[in-house]
DNA sequence: ATAATAGTGTCTTTCAGACAGTATAGT
DNA sequence: ACTATACTGTCTGAAAGACACTATTAT
């Protein structure tokens, strides 16, 4: 590797050479992919816009633990690749889905998050373009499915002693395709010191589990949290869309992600310097034409 | 855990039993800190205010690899314990520093980045008050200190062809003390896609290194970008200050860390309703006192 | 008195929110 | 003609940038 100009070479030779990696047990390194896509649901009139769906991918588990539920796509880091090598080699194995926006989210290392053994888990968070959808099981899997996500907050506390202050969220998860629907109620604490003001943690847990395996659910609410942050600060959302799209079409897939209506002229200003306009329009759409944009890089 | 509503509990019983984790080799899994705080210099003059600086904790390795170099604090995961618990016990271990604020940086996975063995590291960023400094060395650290932090662009260079745009920076990190000087030069490749413009690879290697071991260089550029960012949009500036506070202290620490100066109406402007004045003062300041603030919790 | 910082007032510029108003294809 | 969406113009108000001006203490 580099240079190591303090010490003997020889030395360190020798001591690479008789170092033993095995003294201690260690843990399993696994990689979770949350991979996230807007899709159009089916149009309810000639003349309205479809609405958009966001959604994320889940595969069917064919073995224990968790044998028949649902679970992010995912698997074992080797010994032999790096960690971002292991998610797009699970990714593509388990699913077919490559080359696609793919970014580190969070690591969980919870003692009991698995109850096999102790495993530690580098999730991903990974966008696609509905115009990239041959997802089709891999040999891992059993079945891969997108769900539709609904989050709701449905409780909320706060308490306060001389310490510190305590704040409490309950969010029930909902992801659900055409047949099934499965859920999750996470509770979210976090605990704030009073005297410095200053976040000393938070702490995530599942209260009550109904078909997501593992700790999934709980890593699903962040990757939604993460996407909704990173819309507003970052050109993120492009990951999602097509190679040419409206303007409409953006503006709705922020509205998806962050929940709330945006105003199109305000919206439109914002995003402006980010895109280029193209010759291409949209027909046959029961109303004006839309002109149809494409990307700016830089 | 969780109910398992779709599969036969005898059998899964059985199964937990009979698993064996040892199948295949494991990496091994470190946690490293990244421990920052914000130090007044010596005042050149009785009324001017003291220069802070920025600086980062690192001690001196007592074994191979890279005996005798400065790295980050940190060490092994135990099978016993969360990487969270894992990253507080080690940074106590070694530095005997405890109770600050830490949060989960990144997990730096390649192949190769540990002579020894493969080990993943997952990173913590740590913020500490300069009212806190009791550190000293643990048993595992021959030498604890502090280091200033000067990072620099040196290179800059930015190509393209019909697929992509290559983006390439070439930084060196300068850590210092008063008595020893360490660096690195470190590139940072981006890969962007031209036809979607959607951001495929950043690739950070080690070009030179001079005295930090490991890819420790490349945890403090990464460490110091992500303290750029995210002192614009969230409070985390607070855990660099002791409990009270001027307003232009508190600005000069988001001036250092931003590497820019702020007009002071502005700054005030925009901090105001998250602190909180006291009766307190300072005095002996050669100057018009000042008034100081603590941080307006919630 | 002076040096150095503390703190405020206000003009300008920029940008988001609000909403009305015009434009246009498909039936 | 009617519907639903596309797109623009402009008023308003909030916030950031710029900078001058006043205030206050130790020496």
């Amino acid at each position: 590797m580099d240079e190591n100009s303090n010490c003997n070479i020889d030395d360190e030779m020798s001591f690479l050479e008789n170092y033993s990696s095995d003294k201690y047990s260690k843990p399993s390194v696994t990689v979770d992919m949350l991979v996230f896509t807007v899709m159009d649901e089916i149009k309810k009139n000639y003349r309205k816009l479809a609405e958009k769906s966001l959604k994320i991918l889940m595969i069917k588990r064919a073995e224990h633990p968790y044998k028949n539920q649902w679970a992010l796509p995912g698997g074992f880091v080797k010994i032999t690749e790096s960690v971002d090598e292991a998610a797009i080699r699970e990714l593509e194995s388990e699913t077919n889905v490559s080359n696609i926006y793919m970014e580190q989210l969070y690591t969980w290392g919870n003692v009991d998050r698995d109850p096999r053994t102790r495993v530690i888990s580098c999730s991903y968070l990974a966008l696609l373009d509905n115009n990239n959808l041959k997802i089709k099981a891999g040999d891992d899997a059993k079945e891969v499915k997108w769900f539709s996500i609904r989050s709701k907050k449905v409780d909320e506390d706060e308490r306060r002693d001389e310490k510190a202050i305590y704040k409490s969220n309950t969010i029930l998860l909902e992801l659900y395709s055409e047949d099934e629907k499965i859920s999750s109620l996470i509770k979210i604490e976090e605990v704030k010191e009073v005297k410095e003001g200053k976040l000393k943690k938070i702490n995530r847990s599942i209260i009550q589990n109904n078909g997501i395996s593992f700790d999934h659910s709980i890593m699903i609410q962040y990757a939604l949290e993460r996407l909704r942050n990173k819309i507003e600060y970052t050109n993120i959302a492009f990951n999602l869309m097509p190679d040419l799209f409206t303007l409409t079409e953006l503006q709705k897939v922020y509205e998806i992600i962050l929940d709330k209506e945006l105003l199109a002229a305000a919206f439109r200003r914002k995003i402006a310097p980010i895109v280029q306009e193209t010759e291409h329009f949209t027909k046959d759409a029961g109303h004006r034409p839309s002109k149809l944009f494409k990307f700016k890089f830089e």
